[in-house]
DNA sequence: TTGTAAGCGTTATCAC
DNA sequence: GTGATAACGCTTACAA
């Protein structure tokens, strides 16, 4: 391995010159300038990350942590974060958070001894004892969740997001409209989202009709068949992530009702997945990897000094084939 | 922070002591492991990883590199490499290979500064420029690909996949089976599985329609129609990716063509994405998950002897509702 | 069984 | 403008 050492012998100067010419700070001629990087070039020099990072107390590296690693819109947030990091010279390290809080606590201790830049937390909530084990010189930052006030979060407005998309149906003709909401335990976003459609539904003076899943594919069959168990005229779904509405979509279609003309189904998130069944899915699109990109810059504008970033960013609605309007 | 001199004076030893009883050596007696124990738990103390890893030569860090970090088969992988990287206590680093080697090289820098403890690379060959960007101390190898016998590699025999999945089809009675390849430039492996279409096309006299696509979804609704030109009587498409199966049962709906009735579709991978579709896509399935984990045991087998671990691993199909036996 | 001390490769403080 | 030198927090000979 080549060190600062080899460079400064071969530069026929110190290493803490070295060290200057390589950091881009002041204090060296041009001649000797040009003759360091002469050397660092020939050589195939690089500093050493760990040394650097135990003298700087800081390493360039941003933790992960998503609830699933595999699923399309924690891959869609890593994303952006991958790349704005890489952007700004920063490495990523990717971590899964448990069902219970202690697996994330465990990863966040890993990344305090790696001396992390930042923290980033896809989908969940940062609880006390996660905070705790990070340590208080990391910042921390969620994504995708609104967590109270008390820790920086980056999201859209959930509660209005479902409330749009509610009254997006309702404006369609739409009069009994049912919610196939998420696991309101893991993801705390369904509970706010479930209140946008509530509060949709009062004011337009119809009866709500809900079920409950868990974001997943595979929840959604049944849910839906409690759902249509509930009222079985039921001529709108609205399901709180893209993963369950295109299982609706391809359930409804299996149960041999036409989508959109026999049943709208609206999704939530705007993944990939919302455009892999057919019909392609209408959904409530969330800036998703503009939000990891937002997440990565904002985590370091303490140091470098962006402006401001926004916490709460604009959700959209993406009208595709599986919403029509009702023609009764 | 808490240092290991802290944890030497509460619990009255030297820091050398300590050492030995945190990495657990022998040398020390029950009872000075005792009070050792306690100060750490007291204080929280946690080793710091840059100072281990500078005094070591080597972090429990483990780089994966991914062409895409969201599509669902990079996802699948990398979900198997985080669980069983952190069940052996290593950290993932991630990082995304560009269309040029350069982009993948710099990363593999990155990772050589921070002393990883290996590398695994997802469906992307290694190019000695990759393979000397890394340095010669750190292990790498190559999942989901074959890469002649240059490197490690682990994944299924994609020639007789193919085979096998082609076999399948004509199996059913179709004759007139179109190839929906991926892009054989980016991804070697599609090159591969062409291969083994192509001789059971061949071993059966039957005569090959074949056309490109990218591997994503959007790739495929143009290229099936390149297919249908070439041959509107096609009774059967296999898609080497999952992607553009399920974008070719949609399509093919769109068209007004019945899946399976009027035509089988196969896909290739198992991913999740195989499931989104109705009907589900039949599918040759690799264990992407278990070729994450495996990649992770192997990587680390040099030191931890882990028994020898098989390179390539088996593939099988899945048979779901997008294929069916031509009824004549 | 335990402690002392050197050193991993860097940066930062201080002289010159 | 440049160079010694002292840390950063840890592991590991080597002594005791």
């Amino acid at each position: 391995m080549t060190t600062i050492r080899d460079v400064a012998r071969v530069a026929g100067v110190s290493p803490a010159t070295v060290s200057r010419v390589v950091n881009g700070l002041v204090g060296y001629s041009a001649e000797t300038q040009r003759r360091v990087e002469e050397a660092v070039e020939s050589l195939g020099y690089e500093p050493d990350s760990l040394a650097r990072g135990l003298k700087t107390k800081q390493t360039a590296v941003i933790g992960v942590l998503a609830p699933l690693v595999s699923d399309a819109l924690a891959s869609e947030i890593m994303s952006g974060v991958e790349s704005a990091a890489r952007l700004r010279g920063y490495s990523v390290m990717l971590g899964r958070t448990g069902p219970n809080s202690t697996f994330a606590a465990s990863y966040l201790r890993t990344l305090r001894t790696y001396r992390a830049a930042g923290v980033i937390l896809i989908s969940a909530a940062v609880t006390p004892d996660m905070r705790r084990a990070l340590g208080s010189g990391i910042p921390l930052m969620s994504v995708a969740i609104r967590d109270g006030q008390r820790f920086p979060s980056l999201a859209i407005d959930d509660e209005v997001a479902a409330y749009d998309g509610t009254r997006y149906l309702i404006g369609l003709g739409h009069r009994r409209i049912g919610l196939l909401a998420g696991d309101p335990a893991s993801v705390l976003v369904n509970t706010v989202r479930k209140r946008g459609y509530l509060r949709a539904m009062a004011e337009a003076r119809l009866s709500p009709v809900l079920e409950d899943g868990n974001s997943l594919y595979d929840s959604a069959p049944p849910a839906l068949a409690r759902l249509l168990a509930q009222d079985a005229g039921l001529t709108a779904v609205f399901a709180l992530s893209d993963e369950m509405g295109a299982a609706v979509v391809n359930e409804l279609q299996r149960m041999g009702r036409r989508v959109p003309d026999d049943i709208s189904v609206l999704g939530f998130d705007n993944t990939r997945t919302s455009q892999h069944v057919f019909p392609a899915l209408s959904t409530i699109a969330q800036p998703l990897e503009r939000m990891g990109e937002l997440a990565v810059e904002r985590l370091l504008a303490t140091e470098d000094s962006v402006g401001p970033v926004p916490r709460i960013l604009p959700h959209r609605l993406i009208e595709r084939g599986s919403t029509t309007s009702l023609t009764t």
